[in-house]
Parts: C-alpha cells; sequence; structure tokens
DNA sequence: TGTACATCAGTGAACGCGCGTTCACTGATGTAC
DNA sequence: TGTACATCAGTGAACGCGCGTTCACTGATGTAC
C-alpha cells in the first residue's frame, strides 16, 4: 500500500487511498477514518489525500458508488445463471461480507453525498437489479413491490446482523450457508 | 438538560448525561459522541462524565443494555395482547424509530463492552422474547429456529433500511403501516 | 440538637495528541514548437 | 531530437481546534457520637 521508494509520484495515489480505506474501515468502521491516517497507510503526506477527495466525505462518496455498482455487478450474473430468488439474497449476504467496507458506507448516508450523480447512478443501477430478482421469482403472489421489499429487508437484515456479531455462533462460519435456509422461509413457501 | 443553577450537586447527573447521548446520538450517530460534548448539553464541567462511565464505551454499555431492556418490556405487552408475530414485528420496528439512538448502539457492539453482565442479561431477555413472539405463531413449519431468525432478519432489515433512508420515500411516513404489509409476506402466507 | 469527620460529586487548569486545513514550495510529466 | 513552458501531484511546516486524561481542589451530603 505504500508507494514505490524513491519516486515522487505515486503512480496510482487515488487507488491506493480507496484501498487504504477500505482497509482502515476494516478495522475500525468507517466514522474513525481520517485522511492523515489513510495518507499514512499510503505512505504520502498527510496533506495529499485532499488533492484527490477533497474531503472524507469525498472519499466516502467515491467508495459508496463503486459499492453500489459492485453490488448490481455481483448480483446481475447470479440472476442470469440461477434464475433464483433465493440464490440473488446469498448473493448479497456474501456480498456484505466480502466487501464489508463498501457495505457499510453504502448505508450510512450521513457520511457521504447521497446526491453525488454517480451515488444516484449506481444505487439506481443496484435497485433495479434487486426488482429483477423478485422479477425472477415465478408465481404471481399479488404485489411485486412488496415482494421485492420483503425480499431485499430479510437479506439486508440477515447480513446486518451477521455483520454486527447478533447471531448465535453455531450457525457456523460460513454466511451462504447459513442465510440459505433462512431465505428459504420467505421465497420457496407455495 | 441543564442542571439547577447555582447547585452545585446536580441531582441526577447519570441520567442527565445518558440523556445527552441520546439527544447527540439523534443528531450525529453513535460514533460521534464525545464525553465532553456531552458535559456540556448536561451544564456541567467536562470532567464530570468520567466520574460516572468512566469513559465513552461505558456509557455507550449503559444505553445498551438499557435498549435491550426496553425493547424487551416494548415486545411483551404486544406479544401477550395480540399473539400476532406480524405485531410484535411491527413493534420491532416502531421501537427502532421511536428509540434510535439506543437502537443503533445495540447493534454496534464494537463500541461498547458487549460482555458487559448488564447488557448480556438484557440481550437475552430481548431474545427470549423474540423466541415467545415466533411461537405464538401457529402452524408448525418444521424448523422453530428458522423461522425465528427469518422474522428477526426481515423485521431488523426493514428496520435498518427505514432508518437509513434507504427505502423508496412513497411508503409514506409511518413506518408502521410500511412494515406491516412487508411483514406478511413472511408470516402470513398459508 | 450540635459538632466533627468521612465520603462523594463536581471543578477547572493543565497536558499532550491527532485531526483538518492552508499555503508556499518543488519534483515530475506532458506538450508545443 | 532538443528545449521551453505549463500543468499536475505531492511536500512539509504551520495553525487552531476538540478531544481524553490527570490531579489537586472544593462544595455538599450523610453519619457517628
Amino acid at each position: 500500500m505504500t508507494k514505490k521508494d524513491g519516486t515522487y509520484h505515486h503512480g496510482d495515489l487515488r487507488r491506493a487511498l480507496l484501498a487504504a480505506a477500505v482497509e482502515a474501515i476494516g478495522e475500525s468502521g468507517p466514522s474513525a477514518v481520517s485522511l492523515r491516517d489513510l495518507a499514512r497507510r499510503a505512505g504520502v503526506s498527510h496533506a495529499a489525500p485532499a488533492h484527490h477527495f477533497g474531503d472524507k466525505a469525498g472519499l466516502l462518496t467515491v467508495l459508496a458508488a463503486e459499492g453500489y455498482d459492485r453490488l448490481a455487478d455481483t448480483l446481475r450474473p447470479v440472476i442470469a445463471q440461477t434464475g433464483s430468488l433465493v440464490e440473488t439474497g446469498v448473493a448479497y449476504i456474501r456480498f456484505a461480507v466480502d466487501h464489508r467496507a463498501h457495505f457499510e458506507v453504502m448505508f450510512r448516508p450521513e457520511l457521504y453525498d447521497r446526491h453525488d450523480p454517480a451515488v444516484l447512478a449506481a444505487r439506481q443501477r443496484a435497485t433495479e437489479t434487486l426488482a429483477a430478482a423478485v422479477a425472477t421469482r415465478g408465481g404471481d403472489s399479488g404485489d411485486a413491490r412488496m415482494d421485492g421489499l420483503a425480499a431485499w429487508s430479510i437479506v439486508h437484515g440477515f447480513a446486518t446482523l451477521w455483520l454486527g456479531g447478533a447471531l448465535p455462533a453455531d450457525l457456523g462460519p460460513d454466511p451462504e450457508a447459513a442465510g440459505r435456509p433462512v431465505l428459504r422461509r420467505l421465497v420457496d413457501r407455495p
């Protein structure tokens, strides 16, 4: 994460700072990151981050947009290949665990600019992807909108509780395996 | 929230500081609270809070325990009076919205001492209450444990998304009314 | 009822720290000719 | 191929701020006799 020794220009400080942020957020959560710490992690002077992001909110805004984009990218092929709402939900849970830093930032909009165009566009993509997943579900249950909210809620709730360590320990270490039968309670009922 | 003028002893500074914390958390989230700010809000010298709570984690630990206790106290009568899992879930959502500060602290265990005896006891009470709510549900679905996790997930997810402002605006301002039909997707299916 | 003393709650000055922000600067890179 | 210049990325010293923590202190309260 430190820059190549001896060089003056970093090469890709912007990316390095984002990676440092992911690392730092993984250690102590999004509200604990400081630009000075990120500069330290990237091996760069403390004033450098302002160059790229202005302030902390600017950096987290980029992370949020990136997160929504990656979530959409993660879910799309699952829908295409499995056509299963349960498996899409499982992928959502996996995404939250694998990209914890992005996930935590995405759902703490008070930390970034929620009206940033890149964020809006990426969130829109993610929302449409979720809707597409709900649509794959056979059986007309009367109200696709409520179905969508229910699916999103159960999946998001499980992921959040899992990340917070609130769930019983005997569920084991694999969030996919633990989550799948839970999601089936909502989806696979006749 | 300030102490009675002229008096040296506050009267109930401990409670006043907790109330100030709830206020402060409501404004900027749990990780932004500082003991100095709470002292200011309570109209008391900045060194006073340490007297009662030691440090920030100590104060948030008290808030977390209080939160789990109040959650149990909120849900119990609903179960007793309605015997409905949906209504209990709706009460959970209402609790999250009405006691946002407590709720946010409860599910961010990295901010407090999750092994504190009072926290453990209160969380145990809340967990048992949730289990009791699931048990009220008629119809043997095969696995009460998975039913419980599914119910907790959907309710917690809805509450979390609502608090984060992630849900569509046209659901209206009332989380109970918005949440009820969503929860029914899980619970009231034949 | 009064006095002496212990305990407790809150004070306020002092300290060191990490932070964000500013600013004149310098090293590196790219482009025009 | 070489030179001049503009632009950009990152530096490092300086500043003021709010924070947590420490500590000798003082005002208030409760208890023993």
